[in-house]
DNA sequence: TCGATCATGTAATTGGTTACATGATTGC
DNA sequence: GCAATCATGTAACCAATTACATGATCGA
């Protein structure tokens, strides 16, 4: 599903600035990516120059004006049909696994630090998740809620299987450290 | 982590050429995406002409030439301060959730459907990592062996996830069914 | 007065993928 | 004889991010 798709599902809902749509995106979808502008306001045009989307300005002298874009008939013909459409797994790049895999070529500190640092940064990502679910579930329906709480899972499991492997890199660390001390002794 | 640092990874083990290093990483890394020669030939310019890798023409008259690739000095320190870089979770899209987060504007037996279908795809994923799971095993140090764990736990997670999900939409569909049928039976 | 928030946009860059182009060898 | 595998590469395209550019208003 790329950037068009969701504004469109989001304009499905009610009319919004793209400055708007910026913000319910990094709040409803907090688990994923946020949007940058930069991708926001070219779609919006492009959407616009399709006839999918109108735009209205709405001129303010206070503040600055705003463009406040609706959803059109064909708009949403065609987010239906896109939603419509199978959504295969399309796996992506785990980052941590990719050094996880070559941590051979590190020593048991630095892997654990690796580790510890990593397990660290997700917990923040599930925190952050959880400090939000008041505010998101406050607006959200059935399915929004379904998807809130698969992320939340989805973050649980993630830190556990995290932790299990920290525990393994920090067990060889212990293992390794014990035989060096052991190898200490024989010296002696 | 970018092509660059994978392949200066595999190539710590052992020198290969453009054309081993795909076969490798598809094998090794099969639950994230492969990658492509229009990426690998590219990087692998790039860091001889960098002085990170060295590479030897193999003419061969039978079989097709080959250019085998010899991480070098310089490319080892650069793959170590890499792998040694701290490992930020990068949150990116999952494509089901985005479908999911907008199912309230589909009929409950389509919700089933896509919900199901996508199981189905998670699911081909998990079991074709089982299905490798011996000859990636095989050639696995300890590292890779926690690697390969990592991921297959992940799926199995990501499964149990996505089926309790379908629960809750097909418990959804029967009970708009029910609703349904004994509203017909009102009418009767 | 200073930082946060509102508001819109562009240009350069990133980091790839897909499709195209070529051609020999090996096993069934 | 045909498909799979070995082997290397380029060109066009994609979908986004980051940094830049601008400027007003509001609350502490």
């Amino acid at each position: 599903m790329d950037v068009r798709s969701i504004i469109l599902g989001f304009l499905m809902g009610q009319s919004m600035t793209g400055y708007e749509l910026r913000k319910f995106f990094s709040l409803s979808f907090s688990f994923f990516s946020g949007l940058s502008y930069g991708s926001i306001y070219p779609a919006l045009r492009k959407l616009e120059a399709e006839g999918l989307i109108s735009m209205a300005l709405q001129v303010r002298d206070a503040s600055p004006n705003r463009k406040v874009y609706t959803i059109t008939e064909r708009g949403r013909e065609a987010f239906l049909s896109s939603i419509r459409e199978p959504v295969p797994f399309e796996h992506q790049r785990y980052n941590f696994l990719m050094h996880l895999f070559f941590f051979a070529h590190l020593n048991p500190g630095e892997r654990v630090g690796l580790a510890r640092n990593h397990l660290k940064s997700v917990e923040k990502v599930r925190e952050s998740l959880e400090e939000v679910a008041p505010e998101v579930e406050k607006g959200a329906d059935r399915f929004q809620l379904l998807t809130f709480r698969f992320g939340l899972r989805f973050f649980s499991d993630l830190c556990a299987n995290v932790e299990d492997a920290l525990r393994a890199l920090e067990e060889d660390a212990a293992a390794t450290k014990g035989k060096e001390a052991a190898k200490a002794r024989s010296r002696t």
